[in-house]
DNA sequence: TCTGAAACTGACCATCTGGTCAGGTTTTTG
DNA sequence: CAAAAACCTGACCAGATGGTCAGTTTCAGA
């Protein structure tokens, strides 16, 4: 089910030409635009093509249908969204451990803001698409994960959490600023984010989750309880 | 801009006939169910005619253009959001207020997960429809909310968080039940949340709000999320 | 250079969908 | 009770959209 542009081999194992390759990683791109921004539906073949440039039966010739232009698109992002989570071992230091899992993922946020949509708009519209995905491959990472966090909190380095749901926090949390991008700007009264609004809304959420788990922040200045810089200016 | 079914008043301050307004209501909520599921581009007039039970002439007798039953949809569910935020003042116990507001928040998740989607998915695809809310009504009722916070932390009553990102946190983590419930479902290996899931769920996020607060959790039990006639009521 | 394969595309089509409207029925009102 | 207002709907239409295809161009390898 996975997209192998990394290997850049199709159904036979042979290797796709350089141009196929650059082509499709150009649709695929554009594809992931117009997906984020109108959904399954409301994106047209037409628009994706003239994003990429191409007329539309060139688009046809690559993806036969706008289904399976989807699901490359899909396939593509999912790769993304699994990863990450290695970070978090019985033997890491919890603090360290979070603090770059949700660094991954508010850099995810960041960086690939349309990916997140993409996913965001299948899984409210039903993930027809990923159930299976969700139900297996990630459900399983996410019980080992969380089998993690339970033992760290066994021994006590980290107060008793939901694990599970403490990663529906954190995910909910980190991609709310791809996702709702536009509501958080629209509070923020700022067109757009800046990075330095991304490094804000890091510290906070990383100072949710630690705090959640009872740990002091680790990087930069350690600071778990007095005032910070970060939170004062409004 | 905001519909008003409230007071069933027309443009011109006169009442709705009783024929109007049940079946204006009933069509609503068939179109909140609809666009849910598909978005706004992916809603079709027909479907949600037929779910509604009408035939499809007859919506557009009461909704001149889908555009304008896609907003009046969105004005209905506007109305919920911004309720809910009385509990947070200055005079209010923390832990209590910021208890209340969870809670409320979680409820709303669990009755009415499709206005929340239609919701989602709105500010996903650009918030083009509500932007101007966002930009005005939603952007002052958090400034004003966030200075309460800001001033209890100042107060040493709660540790210092960052007020508004707060607020992005918990609308993130409650909202996830709702707009991510696929997901949900999916990792924890049900077919759909139980009244109980919900309220372990109420538990977890209290505990990280609270918890990021260096409060304590109050009245041990959290109250449960009352038994919703899932996504009927209107 | 030649040749087959891959890449490409303009033009076309079937279908779906939002929207209209003329004419009918029911409800309200004077 | 009659007229007016509100309500309702089958049938229809124009435009958009996903998809097709036959024919052309470009490329890679012998």
């Amino acid at each position: 089910m996975r997209a192998q542009t990394a290997t850049a081999a199709d159904e036979t194992g042979r290797l796709k030409g350089r141009i196929r390759q650059r082509q499709e990683s150009a649709m695929l791109k554009a594809a992931e635009k117009v997906f984020a921004r109108a959904g399954f539906q409301g994106a047209t073949m037409a628009e994706i093509a003239d994003l990429a440039g191409v007329p539309k039966a060139t688009l046809h010739y690559y993806f036969g249908s706008k289904e399976e232009l989807y699901r490359a698109v899909l396939d593509n992002i999912l790769d993304l969204w699994l990863a990450e989570t290695e970070s978090i071992t019985v033997d890491a230091d919890p603090a360290t451990a979070l603090t770059t899992y949700v660094q991954a993922k508010m850099r995810l946020s960041a960086r690939r803001p349309d990916a997140s949509r993409v996913f965001a708009n299948e899984i409210v519209h039903g993930a027809t698409h990923i159930g299976e995905y969700l139900r297996t491959e990630l459900r399983r990472t996410v019980e080992a994960r969380a089998a993690v966090i339970d033992q760290w909190a066994a021994e006590g380095r980290i107060l008793p959490v939901d694990a599970t749901h403490l990663f529906f926090t954190i995910w909910a949390a980190t991609q709310t600023y791809a996702d709702f991008e536009n509501q958080v700007c629209a509070v923020l009264g700022k067109p757009r984010l800046s990075v330095s609004d991304h490094q804000r809304a890091t510290a906070h959420v990383l100072t949710v989750v630690l705090r959640t788990c009872g740990l002091p922040c680790v990087s930069g200045q350690p600071r778990p309880v007095s005032p910070s810089p970060a939170n004062t200016t409004h």
